[in-house]
DNA sequence: CTGCGTAAACCGACCAGCAGGTCGGTTTTG
DNA sequence: CAAAACCGACCTGCTGGTCGGTTTACGCAG
């Protein structure tokens, strides 16, 4: 449960992350084989097994990695915006844009795992809550500061749910 | 291609199929087992492979007979309705009430192929196809029947589609 | 009705090969 | 020199698919 925390080397722990999004991407949980991102990363099993314990972790990796990259951007979209209502408003057009135009990263963390078991779904499920609570944390802001009405609230994480299920 | 017909006996055939769908129903494609299937079935891997040539082909059939299903479903609907602008929306009540109903089945027919190669993409083309076709012939009776203008049958079936993807 | 022969239907032990994971050993780092 | 990082041949379990044999269904002659 708790994020286990980066051990090792971050550099290479990094080249292996990258090439197994674009690996994972391209072919899916599945279809990706270990030994492909062995390949990209030019680094053999044993090493790939040094860093990550298992194909499933390492794809876990990936997803928290990706979400890392939006939830950033996210905030630092919402950091250039004015008005706390701007700043929540800015967070969801850009993590919504950034998912639309790649669409291979946005089934990454919303289809692939339907093929695996429910392990995957505590951690989309995961993944979410982190969205949900940027986006929350800026419209409280925005509440307080008296643009927003308190249903609003709730209404705001329907839609924007909504808009991940419609990319 | 052309639709295979029903050789050997129709009744085995039926169940297997009945059970290959609950299982890939709740485990997905890759995760779902051939011998599972017939365990649920009582018929052993042997005679489930006299009647289907592969695991694949199976796959393809039950998603054939789910679309039979819904395209029953919707027809029968539509001939209840009094005006074929009432038609064609029952009919698409109905698909989508039922899909978002049982989100198992649904997840069969749209997601669960992602993993697969273009073999599934052909074959989802081909059962969207039906559907938009049933869609299609309720939409132009209304447009010949006057309850509806020319342009609005394209809007009608992009509106169609992006519902499917809601669900 | 009985017996029989043929083919469809079915069985289940077995095969093949793929891919995740291991592990003893080697290189690199400090 | 010790520990971390890395290598890659090998192991193993799993699962789709096979195949020779067995049972069942059925048409037909006696």
């Amino acid at each position: 449960m708790g994020t286990s925390y980066t051990k090792h080397t971050t550099q290479t722990r990094e080249r292996i992350l990258e090439a197994a999004e674009s690996v994972f991407a391209d072919n899916g949980y599945h279809e990706a084989l270990v030994d492909e991102i062995g390949q990209r990363t030019s680094i053999s099993k044993g090493g790939l097994y040094f860093h990550f314990p298992s194909k499933e972790d390492l794809f876990f990796a990936v997803m928290d990695r990706l979400a890392d990259k939006l939830v950033s951007r996210a905030e630092k979209a919402a950091l250039e915006a004015e008005s706390p209502l701007r700043a929540a408003e800015a967070a969801i057009d850009q993590v919504l844009s950034t998912l639309s135009g790649q669409k291979r990263l946005a089934k990454l963390l919303t289809i692939q795992g339907y093929t695996m078991g429910n392990a995957f779904e505590s951690k989309r499920a995961e993944v979410f809550d982190r969205f949900a609570c940027v986006i929350g944390k800026h419209l409280r802001a925005a509440k307080e500061a008296g643009q927003i009405r308190e249903e609003n609230t709730d209404l705001a994480s329907l839609v924007w749910l909504g808009a991940m299920n419609e990319v």
